[in-house]
Formats: C-alpha cells, sequence, structure tokens
DNA sequence: AGCACGCCGACT
DNA sequence: GTCGGCGTGCTC
C-alpha cells in the first residue's frame, strides 16, 4: 500500500474533479470527485479507490464541476508532481505508439512504497573526555577524530585502524557524540571548467556550434558524426558544459552496456565527479533518491539508458543520444517505443537542443540531416594522430582454406605476422556455439527447432543443440533421430568454439581467450578476460558481437572478420545497413596510438556494396544506395511501417488469428497489409508469435487506420494479444 | 494490471 | 454436495 503522506481533508463531495489515469492498460483518464478544500494541481500523485482495491494515478487535468456520483480522490503521496512535460510527453507516446495511456504513464510513475524510507545515517565527533582506559586502539581513534570533524563510524575506524567495537566503546563512554549526518549527495556537483580538453581544431569548430545551440535555449537537432577515436564524446561534453554554465540540466542517453566505468572516468576527468548513473542496475532506493534530486535540480547530469528518458528534469537543458544507431534503444517489453525517437520529442516540448552522435549513423538520421532537419557536424580525423585501420578483402572462393577449416592463408599469415611482432589479433565472428547447422551424413536430416524455423547450434562445450531464436534446448544424441546411423552427424559452418579449436591447432603457443555472451562465468569472468586482455595478456582474441562495444583493446592490430557475409542473407530490410556498421566498428578497433592497424575481411560476395564501402570508406556511396532502396520499396524514413504481433502459446491459435487479421484488414489506397509468414516469428516465454507488416504512403495517417482497426476488430480470446508496433525503423 | 464473478471438473 | 481451476469483463 503506498504511502499516503499528505492526507486529502476530508469533506464532502466538492466542486472540481480530476481527471486521473492510474498505470494500468486503460486508454483513458478516469474522473474523481476532489474532496471540498483539497490542495490538488495537475501533475499531483494520488491515491484513488479503483474497483475493489486502492491505486496510485497522477491528476492529468483538474476542472470545475459537480461530480455528485464519482468516486473521490483519497489522498496525496509525497513524490515529485508529473511535470507539464512529461505529460505530454507521455500522452504523445501513447497516441503515437497506440499503448494505453495507462501504460504510457508508467514508464514514468515511480511507484512509491517500494523503497524504504530514507535511512538516517550517523556519524560521530569527538565530544567528551578521554576514557579511563585508555588502550592504544582508542588512542587511535582519538588522535584521528582530532579536529571536531563529523566522520561515518566505518570511516573512522578505517582512519584510525581499528574496528568498529572500538569506536562504538568510545561512544558508550561518551568520547565520542553521535550525531545525525545529512543525507549524502545523490551526485557530485560536476565543474563545467575543471579540466576542459585539448580539442583539434575539428573538434572545436563543432564544439562551438553545440554550445551555441545551448546557449540558445530552443529545440534543435544535432547529428555528429566521427569515426571510433575521433573524439565525439570530448564534443558533446562542451555542450554539457554549455548547459551547467547556464545551470540546467543535461541528459546523456547511452545503450545500456556503454554505461562502463571507463566512460564515467572521462566524464570525472573532464567534469570533476562522475555523472549521476540510471540503469536497470540501480538499486531502488537509490533510484527514489536520484528520482527526488533530479526534480529538485539538484542533480545536474544524468547518464542514463533508455528509461533515463523518463526522469523529472526540472530545467532540461540539453539532450545527448550517444550512438545513435544502436538498437538497443528500442523498447521491445510493454509500451514499444524508441528511446531516440523519443528523446527528441520530449527535447522539442523542453526547448532544449539535442545532440546525436554516432561513428555510423542510421539512414533514417542522416536523411533526416540531408533533409536540413538537423544540423549535420563531421569529425573526419581521428584523434592524437590515430589513423583508421587499412582494409582488404579475402576473396574466399580464390583463397579457400582447407575443407572444414575457416581460416584462409592470406589470414593465418597475417596473424603469424602480428604475433610475431607481439602484438594482439582479434578474430571476429557473429556466431555464438559451435556449429550453426548439424546434419546427417547418411540421410540429410537437419536439426530444426521444433518451435521455429531457425537450425539447431551445436554448443559442443555443454553437449547441447540450442536454439538461439527461442531458447529451445535439447541434447545432442550420438544417432540420428530420423535413420538411426551411428556417428554420422556431421557440424556444418563455424561458431567461436569451433574456431578456437582451429586457432589452437595453428597457434599451439598462443594466449587465447574467447569472449561470447553464453561463455560460462558470467559478467565477473567476462570483465576479468577483458582486463587481462587490456593488459596484454592475451595474443589472440576470438569474439562475436560483443567485442564491437565499449571495450578498449589498446594492444589490438589486427582483426580478421572470419564470415563477412553473416548477417546480409536474413531479408531484414536493414542487414546492410547493420553488418555495415557492425563490421565499421569491429574493424576500427584495429590500431595504436603509435601505428595503424589493418583489418581483413574473409567474404564471398567482395563486390557487395558493404565489403566495397568499408575498403573504399565510402560510406556516403554506400547509404546513397541503401536510402534508393528505402525509398523504392517505400520503407522508413521514406514511408511509415507498423508491426502487428499476434501472439499465443498455441502456434495454430496464434497463425489463425494473424490470417484472420490480414484478411479483414481492408486497407485503403496508399496502405498495404503484409503477411502473416508461414513460420513463427518467435517463440517467447511459451509465446508464438506472428507478425503482420502495415505499410503506409508517405503522407497516410498510419496511426488513424491502426486505431479503426483495432476498434472494429472484436477483441480476441485473452490468450490470444495482439499489439502494436509503430516504432519508424525497429520492426524486424 | 488486479480483482471478482461465474461456470465447469475432482474430491473430503 | 462444494472447493477451486481459469476464462471474461470491469475499474471513474
Amino acid at each position: 500500500m503506498p504511502s499516503e503522506n499528505g492526507a486529502v481533508n476530508e469533506g464532502r463531495a466538492g466542486s472540481r474533479i480530476a481527471d486521473i489515469v492510474v498505470p494500468v492498460a486503460l486508454d483513458k483518464a478516469y474522473s474523481y470527485a476532489v474532496p471540498a478544500g483539497a490542495a490538488l494541481a495537475e501533475g499531483d500523485v494520488v491515491v484513488v479507490p479503483l474497483g475493489p482495491r486502492e491505486t496510485v494515478g497522477v491528476v492529468w487535468a483538474l476542472r470545475e464541476g459537480a461530480g455528485a456520483n464519482l468516486k473521490s480522490v483519497l489522498g496525496r503521496v509525497d513524490v515529485p508532481p508529473m511535470g507539464e512535460d512529461l505529460r505530454r510527453l507521455i500522452d504523445w507516446i501513447a497516441w503515437y505508439t497506440l499503448a494505453p495511456l495507462g501504460l504510457a504513464m508508467r514508464l514514468a510513475l515511480r511507484i512509491p512504497g517500494e523503497d524504504r524510507a530514507e535511512q538516517v545515517r550517523v556519524g560521530v565527533r569527538l565530544a567528551g573526555e578521554p576514557p579511563e582506559r585508555l588502550t592504544a586502539a582508542r588512542l587511535r581513534v582519538i588522535a584521528a577524530a582530532e579536529g571536531g570533524l563529523v566522520y561515518t563510524k566505518g570511516d573512522l575506524a578505517e582512519r584510525a585502524g581499528v574496528s568498529l567495537a572500538v569506536i562504538n566503546g568510545l561512544v558508550d563512554t561518551g568520547t565520542l557524540e553521535a550525531v545525525a549526518l545529512p543525507p549524502e549527495p545523490v551526485a557530485g556537483l560536476p565543474d563545467p571548467e575543471h579540466a576542459p580538453a585539448a580539442l583539434s581544431p575539428d573538434q572545436e569548430r563543432a564544439a562551438a556550434v553545440l554550445r551555441a545551440a545551448v546557449a540558445e535555449r530552443s529545440f534543435s537537432v544535432t547529428l555528429v558524426e566521427g569515426v571510433t577515436g575521433s573524439g565525439k564524446t570530448e564534443v558533446y561534453f562542451e555542450a554539457v558544459a554549455e548547459a551547467l554554465r547556464q545551470g540546467r540540466q543535461a541528459l546523456i542517453l547511452m545503450p545500456e552496456i556503454a554505461l562502463t566505468a571507463q566512460f564515467l572516468g572521462r566524464f570525472a576527468a573532464r567534469f570533476g565527479t562522475a555523472p549521476a548513473e540510471w540503469h536497470s542496475g540501480i538499486s531502488s532506493r537509490r533510484r527514489e533518491r536520484l528520482h527526488r534530486a533530479v526534480a529538485s535540480g539538484e542533480v545536474k547530469v544524468v547518464a542514463g539508458a533508455r528509461s533515463a528518458l523518463f526522469l523529472p528534469f526540472s530545467d532540461l537543458g540539453l539532450v545527448v543520444v550517444d550512438e545513435e544507431h544502436e538498437q538497443a534503444y528500442k523498447q521491445e517489453e510493454g509500451a514499444l517505443y524508441h528511446a531516440r525517437d523519443m528523446a527528441i520529442v520530449r527535447a522539442r516540448i523542453d526547448k532544449a537542443p539535442v545532440v546525436l552522435a554516432s561513428a555510423t549513423p542510421s539512414v533514417e538520421t542522416r536523411v533526416n540531416a540531408a533533409r536540413g532537419r538537423y544540423r549535420h557536424l563531421v569529425l573526419p580525423e581521428r584523434f592524437g594522430g590515430r589513423t583508421l585501420p587499412t582494409m582488404r578483402a579475402i576473396d574466399m572462393r580464390k583463397k579457400a582454406p582447407e575443407r572444414g577449416r575457416w581460416l584462409s592463408p592470406p589470414l593465418l599469415a597475417a596473424m603469424r605476422e602480428t604475433r610475431a611482432a607481439g602484438e594482439q589479433s582479434l578474430l571476429f565472428l557473429n556466431r555464438r556455439g559451435y556449429a550453426p547447422l548439424t546434419l546427417c551424413r547418411s540421410c540429410g536430416h537437419r536439426f530444426q527447432c521444433p518451435n521455429c524455423s531457425a537450425w539447431l547450434v551445436e554448443h559442443r562445450f555443454r553437449r547441447a543443440l540450442v536454439c538461439h531464436h527461442c531458447g529451445h534446448v535439447e541434447r545432442r544424441p550420438d544417432n540420428c533421430p530420423e535413420c538411426g546411423t551411428v556417428d554420422a552427424l556431421a557440424a556444418c559452418g563455424p561458431g567461436v568454439e569451433r574456431l578456437a579449436e582451429e586457432v589452437v591447432e595453428h597457434f599451439p603457443d598462443a594466449r587465447v581467450i574467447t569472449l561470447s555472451s553464453d561463455f560460462p562465468g558470467g559478467i565477473e569472468r567476462l570483465r576479468r578476460e577483458l582486463e587481462a586482455i587490456a593488459a596484454g595478456e592475451a595474443d589472440i582474441i576470438i569474439g562475436t558481437q560483443l567485442v564491437a562495444k565499449g571495450h578498449n583493446f589498446p594492444q589490438l592490430t589486427l582483426v580478421g572478420v572470419v564470415d563477412a557475409d553473416v548477417g546480409l542473407a536474413s531479408g531484414d530490410p536493414r542487414a546492410s545497413e547493420r553488418t555495415f556498421q557492425l563490421l565499421q566498428q569491429v574493424t576500427g578497433r584495429a590500431g595504436r596510438g603509435d601505428r595503424p592497424g589493418r583489418a581483413l575481411l574473409q567474404t564471398y560476395q567482395p563486390d557487395h556494396p558493404v565489403m566495397r564501402a568499408l575498403l573504399s570508406g565510402d560510406a556516403a556511396a554506400f547509404y546513397a544506395e541503401e536510402e534508393a532502396v528505402r525509398e523504392a520499396a517505400g520503407l522508413p524514413p521514406f514511408g511509415r511501417l507498423a508491426a502487428i504481433i499476434v501472439s499465443a502459446p498455441d502456434r495454430g491459435e496464434a497463425e489463425a488469428h494473424a490470417r484472420a487479421l490480414a484478411r479483414s484488414a481492408e486497407a485503403p489506397e496508399g496502405i498495404d497489409v503484409l503477411g502473416p509468414a508461414e513460420a513463427p516469428l518467435a517463440l517467447i516465454r511459451g509465446r508464438y508469435r506472428f507478425r503482420l507488416l502495415v505499410r503506409a504512403a508517405r503522407d497516410s495517417d498510419l496511426q488513424g487506420y491502426l486505431r479503426a482497426w483495432i476498434a472494429r476488430t472484436p477483441k480476441p480470446p485473452q490468450r490470444i494479444r495482439v499489439t502494436v508496433d509503430v516504432d519508424p525503423m525497429s520492426f524486424m
């Protein structure tokens, strides 16, 4: 039960009505009577009766009216009210994503009462006479506490080199006095002048533009595009500094995994203190405090994952979206939204500038920049004399490795050279496990997931076959389940586990580390491995997508992309864009301060646009081509696209409903309904998902069409769920 | 989202 | 007989 700190006065139903949004799947506000004399304002968090229970809600609007037959607001909750800007943002998100208003509101509501009340912290200071029994430990404590300052018990114990028992003993004798400590500040105060970075002329020009945008105190969007190592972060830090000088708040959104100690350290080096962090790993006590401190304006800079977007900033002066192109900005559960786009909407409401930063901006952002809707700044050079790695393709049709092997002679030669020079190589292969397909040499049987259309991936280490789509796991048998032949099962294709075997054969005395997200040992082990790599304790690193982001590999001079074609044949219209972004990032890891690195791409399609763009460094031509394809297909950002997702625990039921919806679509001119596919999209937590795509021409009202459709479609039985995802880009 | 109400099968 | 499974619908 939520705590009701500010009770609403008792009284007869008054002359005011409050429209209140409750955090449940309702698509409108409910009206409640405001008790006479109650001090209520729009945005206040209140407790209201809802059916047989009580719940919290937010006052969306107050109006005059009798409301005689309405239930009454029960009380006001003592948490920061939800500001006008946040309420408008939520209205917009609910309209845009077609999510029920209550669920959209939930994104910004911190349900109070979950968190314990602020604990009073106790400190001690020297107050009375020394005790009669003076021991060596006690003397050290008294010496350490000299000067009358207040210390926490633990702090003082550590300074004096004693245990807490000695401190408590001295409190009992009256030598030390316990005093209430003011609550610890939630975050330090960043100082814009602490340690400004020395910027290159390119960086300085970009920083000046951003500073001016912040000083203008109006909405604008600026794309900062710069290759890995070009110093984008230093540049947008100058925008943060300007917001601080203006006394305003700044929000830095980043993909959760990019919120590393390394980033916080860089921020602290520039501003003298770390920013307030906001992500799923933050404890609920701290969340509550941060929430209040952000509302009061005490916290100036928040670095956070996508949900930080809904913090109650009182004076937001800047929003930075780092790694703008990252798919992690897409919220896939509950209310479906794209944090980058919502950040832009929030900034528009708050009249604040937005900075989008990326080495490989997304197509939609490029198009917006090209159309003049966003400012576009390019940082062309690597900072500190680092140059981009040299790129070379290895045509696998001509330089094929031995049968059952995956490393071509040129790549092996490069690895040998690198090793001889005492430097590190990275082999990148975006495939977990041992082999992506297992088949029977006798009858041709292929192991397929019973739920999805995907092949089962062998994980030899776990002696299992795993579906990377839905998580289905089965034991790897010794004989074929189809024809019964013993020992006829063959692993086809490489995964990182299998690659590691091959590397050890070629380099028996090299120190090899394999990094993959499903690796045993979890985050802890991963961190240790990364530290070991940074310390030069590995010669060859084998990794999946994991190695593309965040972490620094200072000794790395060679990157070998084992199969650059992975992902190009997936049928996703963004396959090329994503592959380009990923390979650009991974190959960009090669190179040290003193000399450039090199990257080798093993590919069967050296003439593919992605490979051509990587080799020539001409991203502009590649993106022009991508845009043309999208435009011709009427895909975003040139057309609008939504997905209708039907899910049910029973596969047949889900599919039948999806087909029925497709038949009843009655799409008007300019709107196409595509699908559903024969096989389910995925099996997630026991539910089969089928999908319809709704494609609309440029100017048609996708939301209006979908709303009308939902309204006239009979409600399906409860076990069948229909959700709509109108994210402009991330629909696969 | 909760929570109650209601309609069906297996038990002390 | 009734306890309780879940499917359905409502909440100002």
